[in-house]
DNA sequence: CTGAAAGCGCTTACAG
DNA sequence: CTGAAAGCGCTTACAG
């Protein structure tokens, strides 16, 4: 019942535990047969190196702590998937700290993961000019921040949604849509703002006014409710034929109301949100044209470079933007003659 | 920038390592002078104790892994954040392992967990009909199953779904309503059967009978909607006045067909989903009334019960089945006086 | 090519 | 009441 050791493997291998070592982490240099028989005296007895003796002696745990604050996790579970993959392959396993937004609970968990020796530190959040609840104290430990401010001179990923509201935008022009409004969250969030200015940089690209100022109000469907209504209620100064959503909730609400008034999606008006929440995107009657933020796949890539971070490689500060892209289903009439 | 260890703080105040080590952890007996001022010197320096030196000795890493298959996550992390919360308290910290129900990974991330030397494992999953991608090597680590399968003679936790269909039932009953249908997810998953069955009981406590067969389906807005028609579309044989549902999707897009077609919410038909699945739940309209499976509560007690096991605590096997509860809103009438 | 020894940062008998 | 020593399971100079 008692766990095998580095020692079992050696005496059973009839070499000493140095030489057991060297062969299972493949340094030194040794008699091809010699190392084979080692490494098959492992196998055959189960051996698992732990990783705390490792640890301890190397000065790295292979672990990293993932600090969130996103409750839900609908922003922080598919990088922390993405992550995880990354991460995993290489040996480090991920810490889940939940913050809650809590203050008190942040620094318990910080604390805890400086006691676990972390090599690495990732910060999550919902929002991009939002931090931590608490300071991070001066730990040394290589922090990289997704989703959520990041202070000067360290590491961060963000999805690019400017660049994903511009594709989004192109994408409803190009489907011959030319009077575009624009439906979104708060005016106090960093991201609706930036994703405002890639409906506009778009729509300057493609020569056309934008339709009406951007709708700020809430991330809800609710909103998109009520938008509906504000933009569709008085015939009088005309209709938009399109509406970019700053997300799937809204999308929904706008879409929701829309048919409740005789407005027919897509053929009158051409919808498109943001996210890709798949379970609510495929749900919405048509299913919804959205854009992918991509998140998997910024996990991946944040993993890849914490793993550079913690190897000692040179990593330049600033944020990184990754892609975002437009998933084509039904909103938008890309498909209407097509399928 | 080199860490803080036991000795600088032995040597700040003067004492012995050991009389520092013990100090430190409220052990044996000292001066109640010297002990303070050990503490005083740790906090001082900014101490942490290395938990991997710590676990290296005491056999415990104060860690364990949480296995789960649950990508999106929508059951694993309030389940997560629930367990992380007791466990934090106690100075365990826990891995996050996306097994994304893919062998391979999964066997991966169990390989990692051994290799760590977690203290237990727990298995989350989104069914508890389901259990891991492969099979568990039996490690002696103490383990717990989380809406998933759970193998003879361990420990389990889940919701009790029965319970709470049969309070959703006795919510609908306590209304008045009389005809209570049932419109559910696949007819193979262990919960629609369950919920099913609570259905049935508490109509049988109410003396009603039930209105025509459980509807099985899928978990999908698109099966309620459809449903709506079934129920809703011949006014020949009668028309249900309540329609309780295996999850809030199915909820939703029954609600929504029903407003379609004219039948009024909660007026002339009462609606309860299953979930409590809020930015859903709140956005449908009217709000949908439903049944929290209090997963946070949930999974505090499996930390609990970890934390237990852990200590050697005997720890009977069995499934434990925590309560849900009815999370009143307004599409049952509940409150349409009231409020 | 291989091994004995020191040491990572702690805890815990054991001795005083 | 306090401390010197051994040891947890590894890795890595150092010596041969």
């Amino acid at each position: 019942m008692t766990r095998v050791t580095i020692r079992d493997v050696a005496r059973y291998a009839n070499v000493s535990v140095t030489t057991a070592s060297r062969a299972l982490n493949d340094t030194g240099r040794m008699a091809r047969e010699t190392r084979e028989r080692i490494i098959q005296a492992a196998a055959k007895l189960g051996y698992r190196p732990n990783s705390m003796a490792r640890g301890l002696v190397s000065q790295r745990s292979f672990t990293i702590g993932l600090l969130t604050n996103d409750t839900y996790g609908r922003f922080t579970l598919p990088v922390a998937a993405g992550l995880s993959a990354a991460m995993v392959d290489r040996g480090v396993s991920v810490f889940l700290c939940a913050g809650e937004g809590d203050p008190q609970r942040t620094l318990l968990n910080l604390e805890a993961m400086q006691e676990k020796c972390v090599d690495g530190l990732v910060v999550s959040g919902k929002r991009i000019d939002r931090g931590l609840p608490v300071e991070l104290p001066r730990t040394g430990i290589p922090t990289i921040y997704i989703n959520a401010a990041c202070p000067e001179g360290e590491v961060g990923f963000v999805p690019d949604d400017s660049g994903g509201a511009e594709a989004a935008t192109l994408h409803l022009a190009g489907l011959g849509r030319r009077r575009i409004a624009h439906v979104t969250g708060p005016r106090n969030f960093a991201a609706t703002g930036i994703r405002a200015d890639g409906w506009l940089k778009a729509l300057d690209r493609m020569g056309l006014a934008p339709w009406g100022e951007a709708l700020f109000g809430e991330w809800s469907e609710a909103h998109g409710y009520r938008m509906a209504d504000h933009l569709f209620g008085q015939t009088s100064r005309g209709m938009p034929d399109a509406v970019f959503c700053g997300n799937d909730q809204i999308a929904r609400g706008m879409i929701d109301r829309l048919t409740e008034i005789g407005v027919r999606v897509p053929k009158d008006v051409a919808v498109v949100g943001y996210d890709n929440w798949e379970i609510f995107a495929k749900a919405t009657r048509p299913p919804l044209t959205t854009v992918d933020m991509g998140l998997l796949e910024l996990g991946r890539q944040a993993g890849l470079t914490m793993l550079g971070m913690i190897d000692g490689k040179p990593t330049p500060a600033g944020i990184r933007r990754t892609p975002c892209t437009v998933v084509v289903r039904e909103s938008c009439g890309a498909r209407s003659e097509a399928d």
